[in-house]
DNA sequence: ATAAACAAGATCGTATTTATCCTGTTTATA
DNA sequence: TATAAACAGGATAAATACGATCTTGTTTAT
């Protein structure tokens, strides 16, 4: 079980857009050569990121994509769950009605536990603090 | 991203078999029917659980599954990991020497935390206390 | 007007997952 | 000891997800 690599390519995406700065225009080309991405999966990934507010993009001759959140108030958790959506959850989690195999099933609660917690320590670490040395 | 089916699976079977209690034979049959998994199937995840240590898989008429340790001593961890392997991991965390981007890139240590918490949840849980009422 | 650059849907190959089939072996028991 | 119940394990197949690319179209700087 592990990170899809979309959710390692939209990860490193960001780093570079936040190593560029809020604001900078930087062209698609160039994020994908820079962090060995392929440029058309790229593209597809930056459109989940651009969805999500986490950057912009802009089309035409001069075009490419720009951080539009400080990298302060950017999360891990948030970019990696706008691509590959809500992490690590079973059906009974995502959809308690459908364990019908106990009102209250104990798994549930441990596994949402799990969850929380593994949720809370990417929620913990900004792109601020993953870019400065 | 979530839990497979074949873990679902053994994480049911390891808890009828708790239910039934250590050492006590249950056929494969019973265990397929009343925790609706698919017999065939249970089979192959049950061969996991066996070479393991949790479970004994016994032969011949009147054989089944007999649980060869004590529900305290079992984890939610153990079980999952032992059908899925090692959970959530990306490929730094899994080969750090494959990710040339950075010496030591903070990405893997926020998500080596991560893992490490959601793995913890899941090794306090014993199948003890995921049975008791 | 042109060319650079991104959009977006379609497609394609591969890997994984889930499940079943089939043949064989084991074992209780009649 | 013959038989049937029950599991083993390899092969296979269907479904799904994933990674990546192709193609056509649109946008925009110059």
């Amino acid at each position: 079980m592990r990170l899809s690599r979309a959710g390692e390519y939209a990860v490193r995406c960001m780093l570079y857009l936040s190593m560029a700065g809020k604001g900078v225009l930087v062209s698609r080309k160039i994020v994908a050569r820079e962090m060995e991405i392929p440029e058309q999966f790229l593209g597809k990934i930056a459109q989940q990121l651009a969805r999500a507010g986490f950057m912009e993009i802009v089309q035409g001759a001069k075009g490419g994509f720009r951080l539009m959140v400080s990298p302060e108030n950017l999360t891990l958790l948030a970019v990696i769950e706008a691509v590959i959506g809500e992490i690590f959850l079973n059906d009974c989690v995502l959809r308690p009605e459908s364990c019908h195999r106990s009102p209250d099933c104990k798994v549930h609660r441990v596994w949402a536990d799990a969850r929380d917690c593994f949720r809370e320590s990417l929620r913990k670490a900004t792109f601020a603090s993953l870019t400065t040395s």
